[in-house]
DNA sequence: CTAATACTTCAGTATACATTGAAATATTGG
DNA sequence: CCAATATTTCAATGTATACTGAAGTATTAG
């Protein structure tokens, strides 16, 4: 998880992300849509690759990418949970001490 | 927008977030609960601040901080475009690369 | 004012990250 | 095998980030 957390802070990887909503990408084509240079582009979609956010698979001579929804939806879960849920934590004090009070003029 | 997904990438400041779900911390409750000296703490504090994924007021010599969800939701927004939603982008000609590269007949 | 507490800013360092050109690997085809 | 194409790995560099101790700022109390 922490790999994606990471992944997704980079605005060029996320741009790499949008564009592979499109549907497959090779490598090539990735890297002239994000205007960088092969060479940075492999490096990101190895880390896109090691937070399972993408898949790859060989086709001839190309190499062609594309999303892997899964750990999007673990990442929806989680920021979810940082929102409403209430488990897995200490809770130690009183919860929400009344935020919306300063309607006082 | 991108200073909140550099902000959750550090696992340090999403500890710091957790502990907000339990309510108001100050300052000096974040660093003891985080275990990390008061210098760095500051520092992911201002790096939240400036996400506006916290805020802060002060009362009398703490400054207490708290959660500001608004953002937590825009984040969701997104993610949650990266999965289903396709509108705001070239959704380009389906190219598939060297698959039916024709040959001679 | 001075002292104490709570926290932040400053200055420095160490580590991580993004980018690049060159060399290396993998596949296709003569 | 040798050449061409597609992509990755290597080596180097500049920049960003995380952490630390020391000094500075803000508030409360006497």
């Amino acid at each position: 998880m922490q790999e994606a957390y990471k992944a997704i802070a980079d605005p060029t990887r996320r741009r790499i992300l949008k564009y592979l909503r499109g549907g497959e990408r090779t490598a090539g084509e990735l890297a002239e849509q994000a205007g960088i240079g092969r060479t940075a582009l492999s490096h990101h979609l190895m880390v896109l690759k090691l937070a399972d956010l993408v898949r790859v698979e060989r086709r001839g001579q190309f190499q062609v990418y594309s999303l892997n929804t899964t750990v999007f939806q673990d990442l929806l879960t989680e920021i979810i949970g940082w929102l409403g849920g209430m488990d897995d934590q200490e809770t130690t004090e009183e919860l929400h001490p009344a935020e919306d009070k300063v309607s006082d003029a």
